[in-house]
DNA sequence: AGTTATAACCTAGGGCTCCTAGGCGAGCAA
DNA sequence: TTGCTCGCCTAGGAGCCCTAGGTTATAACT
């Protein structure tokens, strides 16, 4: 009997490349295995359950779009830097819908493992980097950036469940809205003027 | 034998109770049948299955979402009325996380069932209404109402995730929030005005 | 009131899921 | 060559969704 050579690793990127390609919810334990040659019953020795192992694919997914942010941005500042990381992200959830579906899921990843995963630690780094040519500081910083990500996911979101009529390409509403991001983070009020219209 | 007089709106409904409670992936057949007194195999009288009942408690959320929104925004106008919106909108996801979690699913309903839910085509028009106030036209229209739903689906999505860390109350950036989308709308480029900065 | 028809709820069971327990044998170390 | 480790296996339990077919409560009609 020849032996498959499992690890942790290449059980979650099967799983990733199988939840891209079916969706999240086709990835079973099973399917995985079956993918990799293997009964399901295997992967028990490297993943602790079927879980954990969605946790894995949601840290993998967070460390791949740290990194293509990371790329995207290098060397821009501005609205450059801005619309580089905007289009980074959007453009890694379209790329790999079942990987970026597995990080929404609420939160239920061994600590431990999750410690060892750069991918958050690094998107924070990498958002502060992009809002420092705005010139914000401290609370704004995270006001700024807790908007950005907002927008940013909630976009794609929609835009994946298809939550935007035909009426019109998302393209040109995105592009607009990084425009508006733009304009909002170049003027940010620093202190409440407050505007009662 | 008592029968328990079930109809499609009561399954939906303890469905979406049981969602709100113990999780959205808590919904099984057996647990809302149970819930009900009843044996699983029952509800297939009412409800087409799994997917089908899902579906149903999203059209439930989305016309009880609708309907808050509607009462929180009457007889308000400009910023008003999009603090009152948006308020509406993240309390209630707050309130039923499972209803709400719900709505984001990839959607496979039955169409005839969609068409006859009034929330989704209300979701529109009190959005437009809310935009009238600040005197755009289409297409800038389509774009803000993307904008305005993304910025709130997004920050409720990421902080009912655990998404924000605990440095910052989120009530804080949420107001922020507002106020950036209020100035933003106020004075919406209506040309492209290219800003390479 | 008695009869009939509808349908609400039941039991039984198939095929799928996740997961555990225990066994065999492949390949490495001595 | 011998022996050990551990990677992958088979077997099986509990629970999931769903279908088929049987009972029987209830409503409708004479």
């Amino acid at each position: 009997m020849v032996r498959a050579g499992l690890t942790a690793e290449r059980v979650t990127l099967a799983a990733a490349e199988l939840a891209d390609e079916a969706g999240l919810d086709q990835v079973t334990m099973a399917r995985v295995a079956s993918r990799l040659g293997v009964k399901d019953a295997s992967l028990y020795s490297h993943v602790r359950g079927l879980e954990d192992l969605r946790g894995r694919v949601a840290l993998l997914a967070a460390d791949e779009k740290t990194l293509r942010i990371a790329e995207a941005t290098v060397g821009r500042a501005g609205k450059d830097a801005l619309v580089a990381f905007a289009d980074a992200w959007r453009d890694y959830a379209h790329r790999h819908p079942g990987r970026y579906a597995a990080t929404q899921i609420r939160i239920t990843i061994d600590p431990e493992l999750a410690a060892r995963a750069p991918g958050p630690r690094r998107a924070v780094e990498l958002t502060y980097g992009v809002l420092r040519g705005y010139g914000l500081a401290e609370p704004d910083l995270t006001d700024a950036v807790r908007l950005l990500r907002s927008t940013f996911h909630g976009f794609v979101a929609l835009e994946s469940a298809g939550g935007f009529g035909h009426e019109r390409a998302p393209q040109r509403s995105w592009e607009r809205a990084l425009d508006a991001l733009h304009a909002t983070l170049t003027h940010w009020p620093s202190a409440r003027d407050g505007d009662p219209s």
